[in-house]
DNA sequence: TTACAATTGATAATCATTACTAACAGGGGT
DNA sequence: ACCCCTGTTAGTAATGATTATCAATTGTAA
């Protein structure tokens, strides 16, 4: 079975690229969607599914509903936003972890992990601090 | 808003506590209704909401669909089954992460962070091999 | 005991994602 | 060029988890 590199999982993989950002499916929709106007939801989430299985993008399972997805394969992780849910990279470094050293009395066969930051990013950090200030003061 | 314990949120939290595990809204559902036939699944999720939200249990984000719900409020990271979706903790040192010499070019400010370790438990591994045998080899 | 706010059970609504289906496209082989 | 085969698409229905709504009930405090 092999994969056919189609206009629309072209455009997709372009527009995740170019974005620089780890987008939701529908977020990449509506970009996709302002090039080829016909293109469907369905093939957006069809495509990335795809993508990801054949290890050409990311599929980020970070809290929150929706899952994101990343131009960026190399092992990294990442850091998100309470308040915006924004996600972004983050420098950590992955030696510091080793999988061998962890125990879990389940037997479990370890295959990867993945190291989650959470936070609030600038731009709402900014936004309480107006905030706050009209309030007056609290 | 303070909150009444009421007997429903109650056994709620006490069966999530003898489980000993990581259940979801409705496998916690399925276990109270056998001892509160009436409960409502609503009821389930409003409670643990509640729960958590008060830091009585801990709500896990992990990867997969559905959230799971912890009655041990420790900070302590977990292992999941790529197979079987189950959730268990690891013993992982978390000194040996410092947020704050973790750096993101994006200003946040880092409240937390989790590791999510993934895996094969040993029940699926067991499977596994049964099936591959079964096959013949390959 | 009355009055009010929190809570419940039942069910509808929502949201993200996946499944389905008929139509279409691209690349052999003839 | 024509047919065949399989992968793919657009459009839409279906699913699964969660959240919202709402009338009825309960607990507590005045």
């Amino acid at each position: 079975m092999h994969m056919r590199m189609t206009s629309q999982r072209e455009l997709i993989l372009k527009e995740l690229q170019d974005s620089h950002q780890h987008l939701t499916a529908d977020e990449l929709y509506e970009r996709v969607k302002r090039i080829m106007p016909r293109i469907s939801l369905a093939t957006v989430y069809r495509n990335l599914e795809t993508l990801s299985e054949a290890g050409i993008i990311g599929k980020l399972e970070i809290s929150g509903r929706q899952k994101r997805f990343d131009a960026d394969i190399h092992p990294h992780d990442h850091i998100y936003c309470l308040q915006c849910h924004r996600v972004d990279n983050i420098e950590f470094d992955r030696n510091l972890v080793d999988p061998a050293t962890v125990a879990s009395d389940k037997g479990y066969r370890i295959t990867g992990y993945r190291v989650e930051f959470k936070g609030i990013c600038a731009k709402c950090r900014n936004n309480q601090e107006k905030t706050e200030k009209e309030k007056g003061n609290d």
